[in-house]
DNA sequence: CTACAACAATTGTATATACAAATGTAATTC
DNA sequence: GAATTACATTTGTATATACAATTGTTGTAG
């Protein structure tokens, strides 16, 4: 992946808005990859990130700050991002009996079930995305990504 | 900056998948620190990569398409992100004589104004962003990012 | 126990973005 | 040179997201 050839620029960039740009550009690539795998399954990158999380409470209820605060990507509103989960019938709410300020939020068998035919999908892709670096480059990422 | 802790998770993560949810959650930081920096000049970050491509021209005009070709974040709807720049008047369209189908897009001296002063403070942040990692650091992440 | 502050989620509204269809123009083919 | 195809942009519409204001509930100070 050239920076300039992608951008289409004839100039030399400097070096450090050159990695920001190159940074911007990957991670475009990666969401474009992750959001095709997910497309046929009808949800979004972040409703996945919700039922990620929701499956790793093991039956425990999250409540709406809480999923808020796993998020990759936090957005301003997680109640309409469970409202569409609870459309296609992958999630379910209830307002906590001992604090009915709070929802109870959990994972349904059928938001399971899809949930885990994505992961096979997001994995290959991952593996996919990744194929061209080596488990030492990867550390070599995660140390760098560190010093941000 | 330690995924685990960020995303509020116990469990080990996969090598793999841990390096891409570092990768987006460094890029979701760069993009805030970059719109927090745009706002108070009213311009997007999309907005913004337009007035730079534009004034990249030297003068020559350039085309809708050439935009989008050009932009980091290609976006399906250049027109209505420079309909934005006019209002504010940092650009200017015109149809373009030779072929009517085509338009000619210029950045006004107000727009040329404006980004210089937003140069400036980009620049700061990007050195801000990047204050703990040495060139040949960056050097190092540019040539991982072409492996993707 | 009443008033007030703090909390958690929801709703309203404006703006942004994605995608498809439509418009207007130019080039090509027969 | 009329019809068709391709091109470049615009418009329409649905959905997504950001941010602020509102609602309903709980905790707390006096």
């Amino acid at each position: 992946m050239n920076v300039e050839k992608i951008i289409k620029t004839e100039k030399e960039i400097p070096l450090e808005s050159r990695t920001l740009i190159h940074f911007m550009l990957v991670n475009n690539k990666i969401i474009e990859v992750f959001s095709s795998v997910l497309k046929p399954f009808d949800v979004s990158l972040q409703q996945f990130n919700v039922l990620r999380i929701l499956r790793g409470q093991k039956g425990r209820p999250a409540n709406l700050s809480t999923l808020n605060e796993r998020m990759v990507t936090k957005m301003s509103n997680t109640t309409r991002l469970v409202d569409k989960l609870i459309v296609k019938g992958f999630v379910c709410r209830i307002t906590c009996p001992s604090n009915r300020r709070k929802v109870e939020i959990t994972i349904t068998p059928e938001g399971k079930k899809v949930l885990k035919q994505i992961d096979e999908q997001i994995s290959k892709a991952e593996k996919n995305i990744l194929k061209n670096l080596t488990p030492k480059e990867l550390e070599q990422l995660n140390n760098l990504f560190n010093k941000f």
